[in-house]
RNA sequence: GGAGAGAUGGCCGAGUCGGCUGAAGGCGCUCGCCUGCUAAGCGAGUGUAGGGUCAAAAGCUCUACCGAGGGUUCGAAUCCCUCUCUCUCCGCCA
């Protein structure tokens, strides 16, 4: 969330943001809300007080065995008014809160304005798309050709958009993961992680995919759990209520975890194959900075994540999200899109974004300086590095042969026991 | 699932019959003194959030916080209720 001073001090500047951003909220009664809020407390506050000087007077006089049945008599109306006005305080701090929830971050300086994605702009171009000197198929022909993926089957023991995996493409799944770990933490110093795929709602809230976005969430019933929709709901969480020092930053976390999405209000679209899924895989990364180093830490993370694209040798682009496309929580964010031949277009595999101090200050994340005693909150970052199912998506687009085979990235064949080419589901491994 | 014990400040730990307890004592930490250096010793300080004051910061001041929420009371860390978590034992289980 936003400061509550900041956006007091910056109305103009907070209701341009919603604009920008295409958010109703109307934040003119949110402020009144607070001018009220501020009041009630200011009265309360005051009777407090007075209770408070009064308890010490009725102790003394009853130390001295005197008569306080006059002042408790008093005090009694007091506590009575207090009471009143801590009721009435309550229901207004509590939807201020609400509204406070639903204010998106401020966008980085350098986000353009724009009306949707089509607004994005292209920041960077990697890579050349394949030639093909026939007709490239989508990754859901070429893999259940192989039969290494089962969507039919998936759907009777489940529903839809579920995939079932099976041989060397399971395999491929987990090289996938292993690969990206071992990446991540051999060359880029991040600590692997394995954070529980079960989160509750103070997390969620932490983060910022609650209270506003509980329809994309899959809630356990009755309990105050929900499968997580991203790592970086659990790993953001690690250190909710912690003051780190600042000889401990930046911090460096990396975590598999399955990620689990209602997808509601998506219905028409990516209904084939293995792009929009209510479970999927990803390896995330997520990084606690001073807010001094977040942008340069930003484009860190970015290049981070372009390695694994680079190392498989699949063709991709940046784009960096405008004020319309961009994440509730976020300040910025670059979105990598991978080149997916199948569809003759560019998809998005990875979203790397800075979200300042926002979740910091919801999940209460601070650190201290050396040498002071107050605290700060730290900038938080993460970025997928990358979705799991979408990587195999693109190697199965990008590397597919006339024949109908796929040809193995050459960095992943050693978590595949050397195999070159996939050519059937129950490949034997060659060593 | 059954039985019991507990949750206090950065940490340990005290809080009697509810009343100067934001919280004794100790450790740690910071600054200063002392010291040939280190250690020891001595002195002072050392939570968070919110409100008010101030152009702003500092400062001053008020309010709240002893796992969370509610109740009793003029007044609750202390009494009552509910919940959460931790620990021990039994059962079950990967």
């Amino acid at each position: 969330m936003l400061d509550l001073k900041f956006v007091r001090d910056n109305a103009e500047r907070v209701s341009l943001m919603l604009r920008d951003r295409q958010v109703d909220l109307d934040l003119k009664s949110f402020l009144e809300l607070d001018e009220d809020r501020r009041s009630i407390l200011k009265e309360v506050e005051e009777l407090k007080r007075r209770r408070n000087v009064a308890s010490e007077e009725i102790a003394r006089i009853k130390k001295e065995h005197g008569d306080a049945t006059e002042r408790i008599g008093e005090m009694r109306e007091v506590s009575q008014q207090i009471k009143t006005l801590d009721l009435q305080l309550a229901v207004i701090q509590q939807s201020f809160d609400e509204i406070l929830m639903l204010i998106p971050n401020m966008p980085h300086d350098s986000v353009v304005v724009g009306r949707d994605e089509r607004d994005n702009p292209v920041v960077k171009v990697w890579g050349e798309p394949p030639e093909f000197d026939f007709e490239p198929k989508s990754h859901w022909d070429v893999a259940e050709s192989l039969g290494i993926l089962d969507f039919e089957r998936a759907a009777r023991m489940t529903g839809a958009r579920f995939a079932l995996y099976w041989g060397i493409g399971a395999a491929m799944e987990r090289a996938l993961i292993s690969f990206m770990l071992d990446l991540h933490t051999r060359l880029h110093g991040y600590l692997e992680v394995l954070p529980p795929f079960i989160v509750n709602s103070t997390s969620l809230i932490g983060t910022g995919q609650l209270p506003k976005f509980k329809q994309d969430l899959f809630k356990l019933e009755d309990f105050d759990y929900y499968l997580v929709p991203t790592a970086e709901v659990p790993v953001t969480n690690i250190h909710a209520n912690e003051v780190l020092e600042e000889d401990d930053l930046p911090k460096y976390y990396t975590a598999y975890t399955p990620c689990f999405r209602s997808e509601a209000g998506s219905y028409g679209k990516d209904t084939r194959g293995l792009i929009r899924q209510h479970q999927f895989n990803k390896v995330e990364l997520v990084k606690f900075v001073k807010p001094e180093t977040s942008y340069v830490e930003l484009e860190n993370l970015l290049a981070n994540a372009e390695t694994i694209l680079q190392e498989l040798g699949l063709p991709y682009r940046v784009v960096s999200l405008c004020t319309a496309d961009l994440g509730f929580s976020a300040s910025k964010t670059y979105d990598i899109e991978v080149w997916l031949p199948g569809q003759n277009t560019y998809r998005e595999i990875s979203s790397c974004s800075n979200f300042e101090d926002f979740q910091a200050r919801r999940a209460n994340i601070r650190y201290r300086r050396k040498g002071q005693s107050r605290t700060d909150f730290v900038h938080t970052l993460n970025g997928s590095g990358l979705a799991v199912g979408r990587t195999l998506v693109a190697i199965l687009e990008n590397c597919q042969q006339r024949d109908g085979s796929v040809v193995v990235p050459r960095i992943l064949r050693p978590y595949l026991g050397n195999v070159e080419r996939i050519t059937s589901r129950q490949q034997v491994f060659s060593n």
